[in-house]
DNA sequence: ATGTATACGTACCGATCGGTAACATTGTCA
DNA sequence: TGACAATGTTACCGATCGGTACGTATACAT
């Protein structure tokens, strides 16, 4: 879901000044629609009706449809961060405890219907173009992510940190994967598990 | 990449005479299309002309570009169980050198330039509604990808075969999806050394 | 009150979307 | 040669696509 902070930092770029209002009604809508129905499945005039403006004022904002899904983006990111964050904040030095609560999460969020995955993993599939401006934003959230896991498994005290860390990435999509493919009662809800036992297979004896 | 084999079943569904040459072409093009660049981002003129045939044609052979994606898919089917067995069919009474096997083949694929991941995977994201005829084919594969990965857990022995069953399906398309999303070096060169350590660790002792 | 800038709406653009009607042509087998 | 099925040809449909030219309203400062 959409929130209203650091709005002015994905819209708008460059310049200072405080953003249109119309601008953040369209990224709210735009973000709600491109999550569950896909960026390619929402033409702009969708957008536009549901947001209660007009073309022109999203043309004002945004300088094309796929920059506008390269914004939906870059404010998801913000979001998924600060979810990371908040589980890794919640177990303080325990990195594996901090994996647990996200996969936790991240398991209980799959297993409702009409679940639609992660809104980066699904940007990438309907842009397999690397150049276009929200695959852009989708792959440096996936490095990102890469990144974190492998420096947990580091921390870990993992054997081969960077083979438990792309094991942790590979559960991880595919748990957002598996959780829109299959809905309620699908695999997914395996996804905390699989990686304890993964952890714990991993570690130096 | 699409073969020969099975045309018949895929195209032109009930009647058992042979399908018409066109219909053919239109299927390869369409396959090869769909799954590089995405089903919703190709276009039936595109298909036409790449396939050196006219409009009327596809409409003749197929109801519709939805049922010609289910076609589409439905070939992808066949080829991707022609894949699964072979890797049975290498380690008879061994389902955990089975396992390996396949999961050593996607590694190995996945590590490609410009790698597009599951056609299956792909077509689920790019259609989140249940009844769209794509999907429709996609659920049922990933179903039975379940079933069967559940099946070989039990015969591995696994203390909880479910978990394990479905701890791999993730890990597969784990693999499917971060294939395409990191390319070369990414975290799907893990996934053989991945499942062997989750395997290992969810045998009975 | 009046200028000035900014935000917004009406109406429109050419291109492409999936899909079709009507008819001419071809290849094949009897 | 006749007959039939498959394909091609051309032209078209309404709808939607992303995007824009241009006029209007509103706010604010002087």
């Amino acid at each position: 879901m959409p929130t209203d902070k650091n709005i002015e930092l994905t819209i708008s770029d460059g310049h200072a000044s405080a953003p249109p209002k119309a601008a953040k009604k369209i990224l709210d809508v735009a973000y709600d629609l491109f999550y569950r129905r896909g960026i390619r499945a929402i033409g702009v005039d969708e957008i536009v009706k549901r947001a209660g403006v007009t073309k022109p004022s999203l043309y004002r904002s945004f300088p094309s449809k796929d920059e506008l899904a390269a914004s939906y983006l870059r404010q998801y990111d913000l979001e998924y961060w600060e979810r990371f964050d908040e589980a890794v904040a919640a177990h303080p030095g325990d990195p594996r405890a901090q994996i647990k609560a996200f996969l936790t999460r991240i398991g209980k969020r799959t297993q409702v219907a009409d679940y639609r995955g992660c809104g980066m993993t699904n940007a990438a599939v309907e842009y397999p173009d690397h150049s276009h401006p929200a695959r852009v934003v989708s792959e440096a959230n996936k490095q990102e992510l890469r990144r974190r896991l492998r420096a947990m498994a580091v921390e870990m005290g993992a054997q081969d940190p960077d083979t438990l860390g792309d094991g942790l990435l590979l559960l991880i999509e595919g748990a957002y994967i598996s959780g829109q493919l299959f809905g309620l009662g699908g695999p997914a809800q395996a996804v905390s598990r699989n990686a304890d036992l993964l952890i714990e297979a991993s570690l130096k004896k």
